[in-house]
DNA sequence: AATATTTTTGCAAGTTTTTGCTGTTTTTGT
DNA sequence: ACAAAAACAGCAAAAACTTGCAAAAATATT
């Protein structure tokens, strides 16, 4: 194995996973700790990662400070994703909606995991061609260009013709009483038709967002079928989705 | 064998796989280790591959944060891309394929300039997303890991359906005789539904990859309507082309 | 056609780079 | 402060690279 491709393997890591250990590197690529250590050194020389006691961080990552919202809300987005990918399994179809929550569930999709994505938004089909087994489909339409989103006809058309196992959506604002909302009329469409073409909807939220209602309805509590957000299925602030039929994750 | 032979066995295993090792270059063509080794030495100094401890990788092959791509090369590309985006003009619609070159002109296209530009490159249309008057239609399908390009029925089966002013073709392989190639079957079917879906047909090209040949075959240097190079249109190295009726930029 | 010249190729000796291992020093968490 | 884990420095073996050279092949010349 070429020195080029194990750094390339190690800058992948970090960048996948934010951060990453030595000890780890050094099983997964089958080399002495020190050839690791050696590779790390160089490249955060370089300034392609950070190295840090038993391992490196990508540079997005390094500073944990909880005062800062941006960074907060992060980590709570990936505790999320972390539970969304423990709910899938080998082989399905899925649909993926846009957001960066959905953004770290693609990104936290295990390697051996063998998929079929749909999905409409550029940014998490570019995180999903990391992964080799994982074969994606785009759905193709007018992009918008603040989400990097397809709309239009053409999307719901394709989508009126699948019927896949599950459909993920994130970056939605949740209701008990009104619903799933959301401020873009187009993206709404595109919402809809993936839980039509879906046997299970999967929702993503991170607690903010729990109980605001925005202008446009995407649709019922009744069609979710699971919610995910940061919090302890018991947490009190869920109380008001626990009548519906959903399971609370 | 004779060297070219070699040359070019030895740079399309590189474009192929992104990484080759000289043990089996030497193996599989039958030669020394040292005469490969001068061959990689060669192809490296003509900045056509990149030379490693071991082996050879592709331009581009740790391309995930900074443009590890050469730099002379880029130039050119640039160059290329300046002359392709004069030949735009307000309110066109065009299609775009992927490529390196394809990206240069995507981000060149002047922030005033007005076009709707469908692409099946995720590249592209990133990076076209960022120009406000630009209406970006991503033609969607199953993407490549490698090109991140979506290919197959349902992009040909769009493109079926699109009569453009333009398209703009980057990363080819051209020959005076033998017209423009590639090493990717599914990649030539949306190039060719491209072609026919366009009135004019514009081919990118540095002139490295000037009467070589590859594989597949895309279409007949009669289906060109404008070929850009870096080169100024009066080069030698254009001669072969000039029989045919087109334009050189 | 025969000979001279240049280019290419393979080989061998010496050098550099890479890698894993040793023991020692530094850092970390309790 | 102390034990455990990690980082560091030096070393030796292996792999890869460089250089010079001579044989072989291709090309040019007479």
């Amino acid at each position: 194995m070429l020195k080029e491709e194990r750094q390339k393997y190690i800058l992948d890591q970090v960048h996948l996973h934010h951060r990453v250990l030595l000890n780890d590197l050094s099983e997964s690529l089958n080399v002495s700790i020190d050839t690791v250590r050696r590779d790390v050194k160089e490249l955060d020389s370089e300034k392609k990662l950070k190295k840090v006691h038993g391992g490196a961080t990508s540079f997005g990552f390094m500073t944990f400070t909880k005062d800062d919202g941006n960074i907060y809300l992060k980590s709570k987005k990936i505790s999320i994703a972390e539970k969304t990918v423990s709910l899938l399994t080998d082989g399905q179809v899925i649909l993926m909606s846009g957001g960066t929550t959905n953004m770290e569930v693609a990104k936290l999709i295990p390697k051996k995991l063998v998929l079929t994505v749909f999905t409409p938004s550029l940014h998490v089909a570019m995180a999903l061609l990391d992964h080799e087994n994982v074969e994606v489909i785009f759905l193709g339409g007018k992009l918008l260009h603040d989400a990097k989103f397809a709309v239009g006809g053409t999307v719901v058309n394709a989508l009126s013709q699948l019927r896949v196992d599950m459909c993920i959506l994130g970056t939605g604002y949740l209701d008990a009483e009104f619903g799933l909302t959301e401020f873009d009329w187009e993206v709404i469409q595109v919402k809809q038709a993936m839980i039509r073409a879906a046997k299970k909807t999967v929702i993503l939220t991170v607690s903010d967002k729990l109980h605001s209602v925005q202008k446009y309805k995407t649709c019922d509590m009744t069609a979710v079928h699971t919610l995910v957000t940061e919090l302890d299925p018991s947490d009190p602030l869920l109380d008001s989705f626990r009548p519906f039929d959903l399971v609370l994750v």
